[in-house]
DNA sequence: CCTTTTTGCATCGTATACGAAATAATCGTA
DNA sequence: TACGATTATTTCGTATACGATGCAAAAAGG
């Protein structure tokens, strides 16, 4: 074994708190954003494309780190509420161009303002708000490319 | 302003590698628990069980930082599967009481093994991972405590 | 006792997520 | 240039999540 059954516990811990503080986010970002209709993967999506100015979906999922068929249907949404706009690349009628909508920049505006307010509050030290950062950042690497072996319940009753 | 608008932009970061990282731990479990039936948040109660013996939805509820709407027809579930008990409180007939069943704690045994297993190969530093979690707790508590600002809409066209 | 309130759980509606499969468009290549 | 791969996106089935609401049991207060 490389690890201790220490080490492996904790990253046990680890998992279980990346998993209950991603939700307490999602919680926090909900009650900010309630009445809009704007969520936290909306939010990312409006930010990944001021970032990054145009974009396929394949290129926004890559970004956003999240699969395309998870974006499609709220792409579609987002569009109808004119945050973005969603056409057809010319040059291969297979992909799709998002980019931002005058008021979906407007929205992410105001919304980037509104969290930032909410940050304030949290009293978190900024040398370990950017040192979690860049463990997470390794973390997902690391667990993004290990292939996981695979659990077998023959046997049990 | 309590935090610098730096400082901001970084639990911007913290909230997308959580986010980011979070299904990244989800995939891996999915990977290693698939065609089993089991899912990373039925793991987490049937480690919380095993932990903290019979506990009541509630309990469950608090000790796994799950809603117990989000509970209710996972814990069904598992009961159907034979993982669980799952009866009413003879004293209070509102609450009811899920315990481990023999399967439910083979299946973790189990499990718990290939989740170590898959851990081993990620080769995360022990004092990172340590330092980490104790971020991630303290961050938890901070945004569960906070009352996010309300983002208002109101003449964005 | 008998209401009123509170509590514990379940149901409902909506919003992500993701693997697998379907679809459509482009590419490679014989 | 047909035509089987490959690629980009969408659709489908299933599994969480959570706020709001419903409901029945228990506690509270007259």
């Amino acid at each position: 074994m490389t690890h201790s059954d220490d080490t492996n516990a904790l990253i046990g811990l680890l998992c279980f708190n990346t998993y209950a503080l991603n939700r307490a986010f999602g919680r926090f970002y909900q009650a900010a954003f309630s009445e809009t209709g704007l969520t936290y993967p909306k939010f990312v999506i409006l930010t990944a494309l001021e970032e990054a100015g145009p974009l396929t979906v394949s290129e926004l999922s890559a970004r956003a780190a999240v699969e395309p068929n998870t974006l499609s249907p709220l792409l579609k949404k987002m569009a109808s509420f004119g945050l973005i706009s969603r056409q057809r690349a010319e040059e291969d009628e297979r992909r799709v161009v998002l980019a931002l909508e005058d008021k979906g920049r407007a929205v992410l505006k105001r919304a980037h303002a509104v969290v930032m307010e909410g940050f304030a509050g949290l009293g978190l030290d900024a040398d370990a708000v950017a040192e979690a950062v860049t463990f997470l950042r390794e973390a997902r690497v690391a667990v993004d490319d290990a292939d996981p072996p695979k659990l077998d319940l023959d046997g049990v009753t």
